[in-house]
DNA sequence: AGCAATTAGTGTGATATCGAACTTTCCGAA
DNA sequence: TTCGGAAAGTTCGATATCACACTAATTGCT
């Protein structure tokens, strides 16, 4: 064990370590933040769904979007059951595949996306008084590897 | 609206949401891939109070964690109930206040917080071969910096 | 001291999340 | 073609989380 990388391998787990335990009190503190600003029942998890249908693409199948959340199926209908009950997003069959459905949005869908993130507008301009906006945009592609990476890892 | 510090503070809110975007998704991979790791029943949430009970340190009353972690008192009341009923943590009388508790880590809770964290050490191994560390750990203090906002700006 | 207002923690009911089992549909090999 | 296995989605039961209401203890004001 007098590898010289395998020791700077041990070396490096707590500094990984501290990345993600800074990474998981941000992320509880901000979640905290945005679901005090969405409407009524919406979840930061619904909302994040109706997010990344229109940051990637909508028209994709519920497995499709619970996997890229890392969340079980059931998760998702759940999700996906209240989101279409709340007409923002839409479920048509999937003319590829008759065991599937795809999610589209719906306008009123993308209209809640809008109006949710401009209810932010306040936290946002008070957040952007204090905290360096330049360096967050620095590091925000190292996260994007990090995140590259960690979704490339899981089975 | 011509004044050009609201227009530069417009501009930056997409930068911090694409920033908390970002972490919102690191730490949904990593506390899935955390959670496969944790015996049992032991929930992320649990094992995010013990760390913080040695990070930070212990005695604390369950407020001051369920402030800590910006979650209800109610919630905390659950997670301390099952660490307690594990061993891992002891709820004492508060001396100084007859309502309140204090909460100390037993032995048994110390070497659990080991003992996951030695578990980890797989997952670390393998990410450590994939994640720049050197990077990571250069954005760590900005991370902890917009740690420290967020905690400040809150109620 | 005595009482109103505040604070710490808990019990209860509602929703979110998730694992296991089930239904329907697809696919590939004989 | 047909049948066995795999895959997509849902249903069901269990646990986590949280808002609300309650109890007990403290604090502050007079």
């Amino acid at each position: 064990m007098a590898d010289k990388r395998k020791d700077a391998k041990t070396a490096a787990t707590p500094a990984l370590f501290a990345f993600f335990t800074e990474v998981g009190i941000i992320n509880q503190l901000a979640s905290a933040l945005f679901q005090k600003r969405l409407p009524d029942g919406v979840t930061v998890a619904q909302f994040s769904v109706l997010n990344h249908l229109i940051r990637v693409k909508d028209g994709q199948t519920p497995l499709k979007l619970a996997s890229a959340f890392q969340v079980p199926k059931t998760s998702m209908t759940h999700s996906l059951a209240e989101l279409e009950r709340r007409g923002l997003v839409e479920m048509r069959r999937n003319p590829a595949d008759g065991r599937s459905k795809c999610v589209w949005l719906t306008a009123a869908g993308r209209t809640f996306r809008d109006e949710a993130i401009a209810a932010l507008g306040g936290d946002m301009a008070r957040l952007v008084e204090k905290i360096d906006v330049e360096a967050v945009a620095q590091v925000t592609p190292e996260l994007a590897k990090v995140r590259a990476v960690l979704d490339e890892d899981r089975d």
